[in-house]
DNA sequence: ATGCAATGTTTACCCTGTCTACATAGGGAC
DNA sequence: GTCCCTATGTAGACAGGGTAAACATTGCAT
């Protein structure tokens, strides 16, 4: 079994083609979550099979079996790991900006735009409706976790005087449906004519949640929109 | 052919159980749109199968193909049929609000989430990732309606002085995320534990339009918050 | 009435999800 | 090292679905 563990989302990370014919493929299961994954990107949701899957995994159609239950499970691995990725992402994009709420605010938000229009199957995936039974995600990084981290950073701002006072929830909520809206118009393709390419939809993501944050700031406060 | 032609979509037009074995349907490509609906509303997605929406509509399985080129075609007239209900009832709602720009573009935001929340399987399918080419809308009813409405409230409300300044597009873009993203998370079963029922989510819709609207607002304008 | 175009039916094909029985490999007990 | 158990991959089968081709029936225009 290879060291190589804790895959991340941006390296595909290559198989040595050395073992090439072996009856056990070593990692079966996180390769089918890449090959799902681009499956999706490269041919449509459609285009998504279990026995294309398994073909670009160079496994016969029934091995999947052996690590998922159905496909829906497979999907939900895929959901899973978009979960895990993006409240990474958008812990490390807040790490790195000011230590302000209201920046770390715009941060979090960016971030969770970001992930999607980088790795929009993902996205898709964790949002779509190809899920009948809501998907559970009790682990310590699933999205409760990214919500959670909203509501942590407008309480602070709230204590700070920065933000206008109210239900934290619905302010969270707020700040939630609106880079959530982005991001679903972003992968969409809603707003293909408008933008083309990752800085511009980092900038328009960065607009965007400046236009929102400023809105939602208190009355009284000074513009401290320093991240610019 | 029956006189009544413009469907609506709140009545599902029972059948006339008289002229029930004749060998034309009468209206089969409405039934099978109306099917295909019922049947996403029923079992979800991905019960969504070309041979039961015939067998639904009463027709054999190849029957659909004398209406629609395939199933992506039928999803197409869903998904139109979805924009133009939209754009109509954000039409109503607007004509019945009070005559402010601000109110107009509260019951416009109200309008678009309540439409998702009152019919998920049109919202799903008009925003979901089942199209593999662009939809194209170039009907005076179709999704840039909708969009324009925004814009033209937003213009409206920043040439009386009540909305901050900017471009009009960039703050249409951030009504039109606030209420996609909220719109999304009704249907897509994320906010499940937080609200039940319509009232609760027109409630919550009215909060998060009037947080955004307040926050828009421009710094100068007095507070003509006249609809509660 | 008659013939054509529209609409529904039958049949057939290949692909997919999934189940069952079988094959192989790798690791621990001895 | 040998033996055996379990995990993992394979082969084959079956039902159901998308879709194309050929056929049947109807309504309408002439």
């Amino acid at each position: 079994m290879a060291t190589r563990s804790k895959r991340t989302l941006k390296e595909p990370a290559k198989e040595t083609p050395v073992e090439k014919a072996r009856y056990h493929h070593g990692d079966l299961r996180q390769a089918l979550v890449d090959a799902a994954v681009a499956l999706i990107s490269e041919e449509g949701f459609n285009a998504l099979t279990l026995r294309e899957v398994a073909r670009r995994a160079g496994v016969t159609h029934a091995a999947p079996y052996r690590h998922f239950a159905d496909k829906e499970a497979l999907l939900e691995a895929v959901a899973l790991e978009g979960f895990r990725t993006m409240s990474r992402e958008m812990r490390e994009r807040m790490a790195t900006a000011a230590q302000g709420p209201l920046d770390q605010l715009c941060a979090a938000g960016v971030a969770y735009v970001l992930f999607a229009v980088r790795h929009p199957p993902h996205f898709r995936v964790m949002f779509g409706p190809h899920f009948n039974h809501r998907l559970q995600i009790d682990e310590p990084e699933g999205e409760a976790n990214a919500f959670e981290l909203l509501v942590r950073c407008i309480g602070s701002g709230q204590a700070a005087g920065l933000l206008r006072d109210g239900d934290p929830r619905a302010l969270t909520l707020t700040a939630w449906s609106l880079v959530h809206g982005l991001a679903s118009l972003f992968v969409d393709r809603q707003l293909e004519e408008a933008v083309q390419g990752l800085e511009a939809a980092e900038a328009l993501a960065q607009v965007q949640t400046h236009l929102l944050i400023t809105g939602l700031a208190h009355p009284g406060a000074g513009g401290n929109s320093d991240s610019r």
